[in-house]
DNA sequence: CAATAGACTTGACGTCGTAAATTTTACGTC
DNA sequence: GACGTAAAATTTACGACGTCAAGTCTATTG
């Protein structure tokens, strides 16, 4: 036959580098602001060589979405399994969350910073798989009587509270004379240390609260 | 002398129209979604009439952010207005702030999911002045004793849980068995019904509350 | 060696925002 | 009313975009 087709392998490494060099793209200048041009330049091909590889752009965009996502959610994962305490593991799981946002901001706006036109109408089990897992830590920790509540209710309030502090920092909105980590640590005292008397719990802690550098790469 | 210069009234007009305009299009299609073409044939003028009156694309996009922010404002300064009670005050504030962005959640998106490369690097004090309206708010209620924290951080705690929770309905994000409305109940009832014994108060509260529409439009 | 078919590049189209050139319009003057 | 004039509006044009379609290159096969 013809010309050597390309290896699987050769397929997959020329994929990964692009998806490389478009998330570092996309992460600086936005959907819109990278162009395949710019791209191809990155990369050293023609503008027209990704095609071979991807359907277009938004295909591009939407891969290095799911891998962005799926980083998110090995972040959360490893922050859970660290920690056999409830209380503990939950506190891991609310400074990876951030910690993740705060590593990789690109990332995180990429996730979640959502041009809903350009998104699948069903959003895949792959991108919420963060989701799950801290769902199922929250309800870990109700049924072991640390948290109380409806378990879904919870879980909706801890998501949500985490993803409106990170993304009015991302959106520099928080230079009002607070800090990220006081905010964060403020919310976290309040959300799991907690609704009922054991807020003191938090002040009187035994140990002291491993740093987040240390707690998202032990 | 020559054709008589527009008056300011004339180009406030025009101002004014473009901008009903470029909010529903901007809404609807995004940023980059809108040309400058598209808006032209929305209002029966060239492509290039808008540049007599805005210095190009994205002086209009700011002018309709900040007549949007300004909006909200109005409406959580509306809701703050029509009450005495501390903790009623809080309540109507909250649902104030997720009854705008749902009635409008192009605005919404369009003063907060903000393409940070668009943004002036300085926030104006118009843009946040529905901050202060709420800081304002929720400083009064701590002195009242009826919230108990540092007012800045309660302030941007309460702020940033319901920018969470706004922000992913909008995304689409909180199909996953849970309704807005008993979310941001929730959250009221945790947050403002409160960190203490106040609890139960939320749960046999006298009153009915007054429905979401009724808040916001007495 | 010539034919083939896959990988890649080039060229072109219709779009964009908008600068520059041009045309239209409505006033003060006769 | 006709005319000159300057402001307002339009038209034209440019370089950029995403990507289709046509073309080139090259490793393999008959």
């Amino acid at each position: 036959m013809p010309r050597s087709a390309l290896s699987p392998d050769q397929v997959d490494e020329f994929r990964d580098a692009l998806c490389d060099a478009a998330t570092r793209l996309f992460a600086e200048y936005g959907y819109e602001g990278v162009t395949m041009r710019a791209l191809a330049r990155d990369l050293g091909c023609s503008p027209m060589t990704p095609y071979r590889y991807f359907e277009n752009k938004a295909a591009i965009f939407e891969t290095v979405r799911l891998a962005a996502a799926d980083r998110f959610a090995e972040a959360i994962d490893g922050a859970v399994k660290r920690h056999a305490d409830h209380r503990d593991r939950l506190v891991a799981m609310a400074h990876a969350y951030v910690g993740f946002a705060l590593d990789e901001p690109h990332a995180y706006r990429i996730i979640f910073e959502l041009d809903r036109r350009r998104r699948p109408a069903a959003v895949t089990v792959e991108e919420t798989r963060s989701w799950f897992i801290m769902k199922a830590a929250i309800t870990e920790a109700l049924e072991a009587g640390v948290l109380e509540g409806d378990p879904n209710v919870v879980a909706h309030l801890l998501w949500s509270g985490l993803h409106g502090i990170v993304a009015l920092h991302l959106a520099g909105m928080l230079n009002l004379g607070l800090e990220l980590e006081s905010l964060v640590d403020a919310f976290v005292a309040r959300e799991i240390y907690s609704h009922a008397e054991a807020n003191q719990a938090w002040a009187n802690r035994p140990h002291a609260q491993p740093s987040r550098a240390e707690e998202r790469n032990p």
